[in-house]
DNA sequence: AGGTCTAGTATTGTCGACAATAAAAATCCA
DNA sequence: TGGATTTTTATTGTCGACAATACTAGACCT
């Protein structure tokens, strides 16, 4: 009776549990992904769990060797790098695409979003929970106004990039001054300075990197 | 006995096959792929061509409804800029990269490349063939010492771009002025210039967009 | 006749079993 | 004893059959 009653297919359900157990670590990097040891565990067969964990590969959460196996990709420097490159191509031209796209009301939308998400003042200054992050950078993807870029982000990317958060402990630390930058993004995209957004938005994420990168280094 | 033999499976044949015939339009955006027909048409079993269409669909160039079935993308207006929007972003990118990261051995190799597909000269002009174009993107991906970006754009966005030129006809129009375009990326990434590679990249693909762009509005 | 409901059909989703491959263990030979 | 070779074992790749779902056509009601 509802509109748009997505269906679920059981190969969606184990796709997105293991996706979530990966991403958020109970899955450690570098495990191995038994084909049997799965379908037992989730009560299915092993044909739903080859489909899942090939869609786990397709987003790179997980790489395939043919007739050895699956095994979650491991974390390195190197790939951090890589993905932060890729994402700030990609989170610019969102930017930028939002200061052209978005439309009055997702504007005041992303505004508000930023007000309400600054929570805790302390000593002056604001600081982020991480689902203001997230919701910030959904928001503009969405407000790109272009779907393809918006599931390469969305499906891929972001996840991608929570995983090497959450596995790196990274609870919080850089959020104060991250909420400036948003801040900045934001007035750009309400200016319609595209230009503007796109660098602004690529030095956010730079900034990021660096942060998330130090962190790395010092774990190995 | 040769080090690396990588092993392909069939359902590597049946994906690499249909991508083909996907791309090169002998099957016909929006066309329906029905799995009893492919799995006899190539001998296989269904589970077979069921894992080469969802290859297919991580790649973007056929779309599955649950319980329905997949198709092959639709060729459309928007779905050509989204698609271009996105490969400016990731090949800027990438030539950035290039000028940053490409061994001067490398750098060596994209001019003499460019130099050596500049075959045919007509009027004091010279045209390019559709491989040197192909040839010459790649490099640069690849020069990019980025995997994952690589990755991307030679997995997924290529193929979806040639198979927009290939079923719109464009053998070699643009090719012309196509080849002093790149003759600047290559000389701006011979001068290690991160910020013009980036630039003149951008601005290539964009042209190249509005090309093409032309040729499909006239087509509908 | 128009629309709704029902039965039939075709296609996809899921399953368990078998075949093929690669890693591990055991054997053989210098 | 050390290293290559064979055998074994475990895991993935492939298959055909069955179950579940969505589209189609027909019956039924008002």
């Amino acid at each position: 009776m509802t509109e748009f009653d997505t269906v679920v297919t059981s190969a969606d359900k184990v796709f997105t549990s293991l996706r979530k157990e990966i991403v958020e670590g109970d899955v450690g990097a570098g495990a191995k992904l038994s084909e049997a040891e799965l379908s037992t565990k989730y009560g299915v067969s092993r044909a739903v769990v080859r489909e899942a964990i090939n869609r786990l590969v397709s987003i790179n959460i997980v790489e395939r060797k043919a007739n050895v196996g699956a095994r979650v990709v491991s974390l390195t420097l190197q790939g951090l790098v890589e993905l932060y490159q890729v994402r700030e191509a990609l989170e610019g031209m969102a930017a930028r695409l939002a200061a052209q796209n978005m439309t009055d009301l997702e504007v005041k939308a992303l505004q508000s979003l930023i007000d309400s998400h600054s929570d805790k003042v302390v000593d002056g200054q604001r600081y982020y929970q991480e689902a203001g992050d997230v919701d910030f950078h959904y928001q503009i993807a969405k407000g790109s106004h272009n779907q393809y870029l918006f599931y390469m982000l969305t499906n891929s990317i972001y996840h991608l990039v929570r995983m090497y958060r959450v596995q790196l402990g990274m609870a919080g630390p850089r959020v104060s001054t991250a909420y400036a930058e948003h801040k900045h993004i934001v007035q750009a995209i309400g200016n319609r300075d595209q230009e503007l957004a796109e660098m602004l938005m690529r030095r956010h994420i730079l900034y990021s990197r660096n942060n998330i990168e130090r962190k790395l280094e010092e774990s190995q």
